[in-house]
DNA sequence: GCCCAGGAGTGTG
DNA sequence: CACACTCATGGG
């Protein structure tokens, strides 16, 4: 089946292949295809519609690909409020195109569980194998991602072997300690107390704990710290100390989208990085 | 070979 | 509270 979807502004490569998400990869004329909810997509920009290409038959499709790509952001809304902050006003028309996702919550909390220490092309190979080894088959060698069930029945010993070094004891915990109720009680707490539970599972400390509010139940409150943003808090804010203290200041200075402005500061320190340009601070 | 990675867990001062 | 150390391993 093939539709079109209005949704703007919208960069495929900046929301899907910049470490939000792990699956999505880029296919010909900057086309984009990865798994949703057990269906091989595939997203194309024509004009100002995406076109969207699914398995036939496939159900439900445009709500998994809105609800996906968050297509009821007011991204320029968003933009317009933030930019607002001094620094990010300077470059925040760059990343207009730059949404963000909205992710499974079991497959985020596996995902940013398994990027903790990791870098993302290392992040993506890893999930590949989890979804390789106990996710089901979609269509030729693409896998969904394991279900929590897989995961629950997966021995200790075939979780060691997937290249997943220490990382392997999170994900067979988190299946121990988990169950469909259990995340369903957590859609329905607050940011904060989300954000406490989720600490309690095993691999999910103050930075996972804040990705997976932010990209796995939609808490755009949320601000995830890593190194590369505690390097551009402390390069443009002049922001330096523990995580509770960092986090303090982007929730006072950007408030209820705090996740779109830390997206934003983390794209621009990452590319930053690799060309030595885009940069809000020129 | 070296450096680093969307850190967490645990122990200590 | 803040640090210090360890954890296991592939990508650049």
């Amino acid at each position: 089946m093939r539709f079109q979807l209005r949704i703007e502004p919208l960069d495929l490569a900046m929301t899907l292949g910049c470490g939000q998400t792990f699956r999505w990869r880029p296919a010909e004329n900057g086309a984009w295809t990865g798994p949703l909810d057990g269906q091989m997509v595939t997203l194309r920009r024509s004009g100002h519609l995406l076109s969207v290409e699914a398995s036939p038959g496939g159900r439900g499709v445009r709500e998994l690909v809105g609800t996906h790509l968050r297509i009821g952001d007011d991204v320029r809304k968003i933009q317009r409020a933030l930019g607002e902050d001094r620094v990010l006003s300077r470059g925040i028309d760059r990343y207009a195109g730059l949404r963000i996702v909205k992710i499974d919550e079991w497959e985020c909390l596996c995902s940013f569980a398994l990027a903790t220490y990791a870098n993302i092309p290392r992040i993506s190979k890893m999930i590949e194998t989890l979804a390789d080894r106990f996710g089901r088959r979609i269509a030729g060698d693409l896998h969904e991602f394991p279900s929590l069930e897989a995961i629950r029945r997966a021995p200790m010993a075939a979780l060691s072997t997937c290249g997943l070094g220490y990382r392997a004891n999170y994900i067979h915990d988190l299946g121990r300690q988990l169950d469909r109720a259990r995340i369903e009680e957590l859609k329905r707490l607050g940011y904060e107390e989300l954000r406490s539970e989720l600490m309690e599972l095993p691999g999910v400390g103050d930075k996972v704990a804040d990705c997976v509010s932010l990209f796995g139940f939609g808490r755009l409150e949320a601000f995830p710290i890593d190194v590369w943003m505690e390097r551009a808090l402390k390069r443009l804010y002049g922001q330096t100390g523990s995580y509770r203290k960092l986090r303090a200041f982007a929730t006072e200075r950007f408030g209820q989208y705090a996740g779109y402005a830390q997206e934003y500061l983390y794209f621009n320190e990452r590319a930053r990085a690799r060309k030595g340009s885009c940069d809000f601070s020129k």
